[in-house]
DNA sequence: TTTTGGCACTCCGCGTCCGGGAGTGCCAGT
DNA sequence: ACTGGCACTCCCGGACGCGGAGTGCCAAAA
């Protein structure tokens, strides 16, 4: 948090900077001496104005698109801006309780997450992004199985949150309902309470040493708890909404650009893996054109806060949109619905 | 099947027709009269070419855009080409197989039709959309009341085809298992086989005879099945793949056409009434650009087949593109995916 | 009667050119 | 340290011209 640009960038042209950047965050044009003469609030001239901005640009935190443009802002400018600069605009009460409305009400996981990046979405004009988190700290609670006809056995299992995974397997040979019912019970007297990984590696263990009678549906079993244990397709690790808002802004214009962006969404594996990345941290996080250092978020910055339940991270989410956004809105709303999405999942 | 068009358009010119159409398919720019010349195989030359285009646009199955242009198909020309005159490419065999491989694989419902909507999409290169099915035809199979705490129970119903629905509900006191483990055995036993309407008719006569102890969590869990009756969210009742395949088309071009479209998408309100007048007609189905009378749609053709298990309409997927889009290819994977979608929901 | 070659014509796309506007950098004066 | 003035640069939009592609029509050929 130390202010390592403070001895060259005086308190007069930090003000500058800001009030640069707000306007540039407003109407997405270059901004010229003679209007953030008007916009700065104090009383002086165009001229004076071009030698201070001649300095910002030499320090890298503005530039002109063009010998004869006003400035724009850089990355680093931009970071600053967020570190040091931005004032804050508190979310709106009114957006909070919607909020809170729309991730509360009894979704499942994926539902959760999904009405968590809509929310962000709308909220925000822009793309939302949540990592459905990691089932590793699950617990195992009961397991049924439910026959549905003379080989195909549905699967329920239960973890303790409150979380039902179901699978139909299919069995070679017929399967009689009481076998079935020896099996659950067997399991749920066995390993309630275990961590799903360890009803893993015990039920591993169980079959390799006795072959029991019920080995085949056993190992079925196996096989879906494990299925749930990796989670699904990493794929489906990630839940996007609101791309369709990127649209609109005119920054993202060129096709093949705006075709990559939309793909990186589709292609989730890559966003799963920049997410991480700010895992740890805690707080929000933003990561500012280039700075994601992924080709398709060039032009976009990413703003990101990781969500738990108690004080373990369980997932991250973020807000996609144009390096050019408010970030004064942005950050709060991130901000906050990571923190209720976390509380919300402590209620469980 | 009648072709109202033989007496003014004769062999000659419908062979024209479909070449050019064919030609405009794969490239995407007017097509001249020498081109055309060179293309149909007959051996003629552009000048009289020149007058069977003219006999063409006059019919108003093609037209030019500028008066030095070669010609484009309008609407009622690719009516009239996909009615009679393409001929249909029959989707390879390896397709086949990764079609029903991906739409296969114990998916609950949701799974399965996000998994045809995809392969939709990749097979095709643009968007595909399907209609989750209604809910209607279920039979109640089985309920479980697991209590996560002293006053939130997890309910789990399982209807007949194994799709298994959960909801966690809160009840204002706490309520002992017991009382919970005779309520599911209550509905297993009085219930099992009903449809879910009939079940949810005979709860709600039910309670309002008798005043038995459990009437609040029964209440609760009758409203369980109303919502799983109801369906969810009619919002979530299309699910839309490969979008993002859309933007690599030169034709959608126009930002905010472009936008219309993807928040068409969004608010799938609109595109499920588009889907359900395509739901009574079996076979394949198109609507060419303007044809739909819907907005967004304008610059898009929708190829759409219904699909169902045995003689009954499950729901209707669909395929949308550009107008401009390779017919010959799309409609028998159209039509082959509603097959094999249909033979896959009977399997159950 | 149908087909063909020829020809004038139209229109698009593209590059060029030009003038106005906006903004800059620099300098000299306060 | 700030300011006004001034020359300079660059973008943007419209005007202009030109080559290319394709048409429509007509008169001649098959």
């Amino acid at each position: 948090m130390s202010k390592p640009l403070d001895t060259s960038v005086n308190e007069r042209a930090q003000h500058f900077l800001k009030v640069l950047i707000e306007r540039y965050i407003r109407d997405g044009q270059p901004v010229g001496s003679r209007t953030l003469a008007r916009d700065s609030g104090l009383d002086l001239s165009p001229a004076t104005i071009r030698n201070v901005m001649a300095d910002l640009e030499d320090l890298g935190l503005i530039r002109s698109p063009h010998t004869s443009a006003g400035r724009v802002p850089t990355v680093s400018g931009y970071r600053f801006f967020v570190d040091y600069l931005v004032t804050l605009q508190p979310v709106g009460d009114v957006d909070v309780d919607r909020l809170r409305a729309s991730i509360s009400g009894g979704h499942e996981r994926k539902g959760l997450m999904e009405a968590a990046s809509r929310a962000l979405s709308d909220l925000t004009h822009m793309a939302g992004v949540v990592t459905i988190p990691r089932r590793d700290r699950l617990f195992f609670r009961q397991i049924e199985f439910l026959p549905l006809s003379s080989n195909r056995v549905l699967v329920i299992l239960v973890s303790s949150d409150g979380e039902v995974q179901n699978r139909v397997i299919e069995t070679k040979d017929p399967f009689p309902a009481s076998k079935l019912e020896n099996c659950a019970n067997f399991l749920n007297e066995h390993y309630s309470g275990l961590t799903l990984q360890q009803m893993r590696s015990r039920l591993l263990e169980e079959m390799q040493d006795t072959r029991t009678r019920m080995d085949h549906i056993m190992a079925r079993a196996l096989e879906m708890v494990g299925q749930v244990l990796d989670g699904e397709d990493p794929k489906e690790d990630v839940v996007v909404a609101g791309q369709t808002n990127l649209l609109s802004f005119a920054e993202l214009t060129q096709m093949d650009r705006l075709r990559q962006l939309f793909e990186s969404f589709d292609h989730k594996r890559e966003i799963l893996h920049l997410l991480d990345r700010s895992v740890e941290a805690d707080g929000v996080q933003i990561f500012i054109g280039e700075e994601s250092s992924y080709a398709p978020f060039e032009d976009c910055s990413l703003v990101t806060a990781s969500y738990g339940m108690d004080d373990e991270v369980a997932g991250v989410l973020a807000v996609v949109g144009p390096t050019r956004m408010a970030y004064d809105r942005v950050i709060p709303v991130v901000d906050v619905t990571a923190k209720l999405l976390g509380a919300m999942l402590n209620r469980r």
